[in-house]
DNA sequence: CAGGATCCAGGATGATACTG
DNA sequence: CAGTATCATCCTGGATCCTG
């Protein structure tokens, strides 16, 4: 007899976590909703936290600060510190394992551009089998 | 070929839902913890609710459910119904654009991969700087 | 077989005020 | 400037039972 039945599966384990496929493993390091925006703007250079806060004027301070801490504990994104005297300076920018995402967040960037310009054509060409 | 350092904030609107990025458009449709799994699962063909389940044990009846609806209604997938005599029969496929998510997905896939696959020797190559 | 109906816990996200 | 602390809310997803 086996004791439990529900973790026999090939589970893929990272940082911690445990997920039930490959895929289910990308979206749980740059999945929720900001993740993928904050690296789609990092793929120009380093920003500081308030040039991202400008990108993004929609995301509150809090919401950015974890989604920027989770992407820095998942090694995607690295923060440096400049000990200037005040004012503070932090800059974020994407570690070398961030970077091999580039070719994926431009794939969803650009697959999200072709659903915009693609949805009233579609409406109208609506092919049903 | 410079781009607009001053990108507007417009909104990027689908299905009666506004994004505030091109990526996070698309993380709206494939993003949570379920529907890529799905799609990689239906990118080998169509497959029936309960041969879906068999796939994904971990996912319950009702989430499973919900997310082929949000799918559904999002045009990623089609759900057909062979109205025979009990029991009945449905089975969820990919719509042509469903399909065309099919790079996206295998793109998740293997990124998820290869961060199995290096998280170990990156522990010991760590490059700090 | 393929879900719908409920109830519910926890996480994700937001608003606002405050700090080193 | 670059966050934290606190409180509130919303939403995802899980457990369980029920039905056409």
């Amino acid at each position: 007899m086996e004791h439990e039945k529900n973790q026999q599966l090939q589970d893929f384990v990272y940082q911690g976590k445990s997920y039930p496929c490959c895929t289910s493993l990308t979206m749980g390091l740059i999945g929720g909703k900001w993740k993928t925006v904050i690296l789609y703007h990092l793929l120009q250079g380093p920003l500081r936290y308030s040039e991202l806060r400008q990108q993004m004027p929609q995301v509150t301070e809090r919401t950015l600060s974890l989604q920027l801490k989770a992407l820095e504990k998942d090694q995607l994104i690295k923060r440096k510190v400049y000990h200037q005297k005040p004012p503070l300076k932090v800059s974020y920018s994407l570690t070398d394992l961030g970077k091999t995402l580039e070719p994926l967040i431009l794939q969803l960037a650009q697959w999200g551009e072709l659903v915009m310009q693609n949805q009233i054509s579609m409406a109208q060409a609506q092919t049903e089998k």
